[in-house]
DNA sequence: ATCAAACTCTAATTACATCA
DNA sequence: GTGATGTAATTAGAGTTTGA
């Protein structure tokens, strides 16, 4: 199935002239075994082979511009690029390979960041969003306790005064006031025109 | 339609060069 | 000298195309 294995032999034995590619049997190469370079200590430095390692900067610059125009390397640029450089097709197809494993791995951290950053501000507005939740629950906890005083107030009166009529003008400010309900009138909201006889009101809330 | 060869790719890894 | 880092090259495995 790994058909490039024969033309990695080919280049292998290029740089590893004697070494142990041409040392493997036909049954070997058939089997896959897992091949491990030789290390190159003897050449380090000195030959042809490692002049070859190191791309110029003229190459590199245009194989980035080439990455710029497309990512994908078809089978006619490799080849013109390669001619173009001095370099064998395997080695930009190699470079563009590698090229765009940097690319993704650029990509992944970028997008790493960004989620990181929306994390943290999620985190935040959650926050806040909960301040305001307790804040609002104190509120109401306060207007319920208000209502409970109205209404034993009202009760009061009422038992005082059976036949008398009781209406929210008759009340306001003052009666609202005497109860710190300044500020609440949104929370407490009544239509305008719409106005509330009797006892009604008391259990709109309840 | 099937199969193998020849190619491509990615992901992981290795080997080497360079620099602090 | 050495560890960290960048990058060229290799490897394995999977997918696609092509011709017999």
């Amino acid at each position: 199935m790994n058909q490039i294995d024969d033309d990695q032999m080919v280049l292998i034995s290029q740089y590893y002239p004697g070494g142990i590619y041409d040392q493997l049997l036909p049954e070997q190469v058939e089997a896959k075994p897992r091949r491990r370079r030789k290390k190159n200590k003897g050449d380090a430095g000195s030959s042809e082979v490692m002049r070859k390692r190191k791309l110029s900067e003229q190459q590199m610059n245009q194989l980035e511009q080439s990455f710029e125009d497309e990512h994908k390397l078809e089978s006619e640029r490799k080849d013109r690029l390669a001619s173009e450089l001095g370099l064998d097709p395997r080695q930009v197809a190699v470079w563009f390979q590698n090229r765009r494993a940097r690319w993704k791995s650029k990509k992944i951290e970028e997008e790493y960041s960004k989620l990181k950053t929306q994390h943290e501000t999620t985190v935040v507005e959650k926050c806040r969003l909960e301040n305001e939740v307790l804040k609002l629950k104190e509120q109401l906890c306060e207007a319920e306790k208000d209502i409970q005083k109205l209404t034993e107030r009202f009760e009061r009166f009422s038992s005082n005064s059976p036949s008398s009529s009781f209406s929210m003008e008759a009340m306001e400010p003052p009666f609202l006031g005497e109860f710190g309900m300044e500020g609440l009138e949104n929370v407490f909201y009544v239509p305008e025109n719409n106005y509330i006889h009797g006892l009604d009101w008391v259990n709109l809330y309840g």
